[in-house]
DNA sequence: TGTTGTGAACCATTTCACAGCC
DNA sequence: GGCTGTGAAATGGTTCACAACA
């Protein structure tokens, strides 16, 4: 083993677990309607119910931070509140881009859980000209031509890609050449980016093929291995036949965009 | 809790890995670029690389589904496709709805992915009655009066929910009473639905929270403990102390949808 | 008394490393 | 020789259960 390469340092210092962190921000959606309702301090059961998850996980999570409660009492709503939104980083302003406006990118553009929490929109970006100066959610849509300009005079760190798979990679390209470490990618593509760079992806198929998956084990409960019985198949047929029927062939797959209809960015 | 509560009885029979399933739509995805390209066998390393994962892994996730590899060769790719297809149950037509229709309900009623993949839109609802009738993706929008009817009458197991976090909830209700049984939730907020119904979550600012989590790492990486090393803060000062300023108590959470103009489904 | 904070046990997932097979 | 399939080890995450404490 070359011991070295460890993918990431696991968050230097007094590292919190990423299972935890990702678990943060809904910790904090729930604190903060309570303390919009005023609720001065909340149990770890009665905060794990608001948050759904259950209440020893909550309390090893927030034990990770430090130790925010009071034993015999709960947690004050809002101390826990700005604990971790310190710990989040949402203290700070950050700008993020858009790039690819099309369907998708546009509802992004309007999405009111942004704003609320630290995240700036500070441009829309678009490759077709006939979109450059169009507002929409009241931001101008810039051309992508300016997409290095834009980054840097802004010192926007965070990227959001919506374009189509074909080009998302080229785009993700020049949003690293430009600057940006973090990148949250809605395009069905795996991108590669250099070490020190952060992505994240969200596919919106992927979540309807797991619920499929479990639908389909549900439709199947009653009567046993219903339908598809060739569990174990032997070796041999695995290899030799040719599968009935592939199915959707001709679909789609690696060069439509998350969305129908956006219009693509071309790389300078 | 009445201890008997298993959550979910692990997949039945034969069971393969929560972690496992969330996979294989990545497989299918980089093995359909394959077949497009007409590659007729592909090595676990080379499908692990176009999908973004290990190769040790990608082997023992096939493991489960059987042995459909051959040794010194590699995957037969077609065989794949199907062998994957049916597994996440994908060989059969699954209509879904998708409840409010604002701009990310619009963007995933256009959103290629779906249909290419078995998932076929069956109705857009919404609650305003002025976009009754108006074509969406070239689907008419219905209005929420007729939920009910729309599902029992088009066998939909599948609901996407996109409205605004206020109605979720009782558009959720409804949804389950009407029969659906898996639900994919864009609304940010916490379902509560019966035992039997799966939910899947998609939340846009989770993701550029976990994001900014990291990207504020990075920043401080250099500098050590740069600014907010109150690490071992006093438990007395804790409880006492009151937050410096509890940065946008006049957020959203809660009470804002997905969309910021989204128009909202009112409930029967 | 009621609730936190946390070791310890448990479970799931990932990775290693190599036997088995083509 | 090359690549799969898989036990076994390692890692990471969850749950239990209870001591500490306001």
């Amino acid at each position: 083993m070359a011991t070295g390469r460890t993918h990431r340092p696991a968050t230097r210092s007094r590292g919190i677990p990423e299972a935890t962190v990702a678990r943060l921000p809904l910790y904090l959606r729930a604190l903060t309607a309570l303390s919009e309702r005023s609720v001065p301090t909340v149990s770890s059961e009665e905060l794990a119910a608001a948050a759904g998850v259950n209440s020893a996980k909550l309390r090893k999570d927030f034990s990770y931070l430090g130790s925010y409660g009071t034993r015999g009492v709960g947690y004050d709503v809002e101390y826990l509140v700005y604990q971790i939104s310190r710990e989040l980083g949402l203290t700070q302003d950050w700008p993020v881009v858009i790039v690819g406006i099309g369907n998708l990118g546009a509802a992004l553009a309007g999405y009111g859980g942004f704003a609320s929490r630290g995240f700036r929109v500070a441009a829309l970006i678009d490759a077709d000209p006939a979109m450059t100066g169009k507002p929409v959610a009241g931001i101008p849509v810039q051309h992508s031509d300016d997409l290095e300009k834009i980054i840097s005079e802004d010192g926007v760190s965070i990227g959001v890609i919506a374009t189509p798979a074909g080009v998302a990679q080229q785009v993700c390209d020049r949003l690293v050449a430009a600057g940006v470490t973090s990148i949250l990618n809605f395009a069905p593509t795996v991108l590669s980016v250099p070490d020190g760079v952060d992505v994240r992806k969200v596919d919106l198929s992927i979540e309807l093929q797991i619920l499929a998956f479990h639908e389909q084990r549900k439709a199947g409960e009653e009567t046993s291995t219903e339908e598809g019985p060739d569990t174990g198949a032997e070796p041999e047929a695995a290899t030799a036949v040719v599968p009935p029927a592939p199915r959707g062939a001709a679909g789609d797959t690696g060069h439509k965009g998350p969305d129908g209809d956006v219009p693509a960015v071309m790389p300078a």
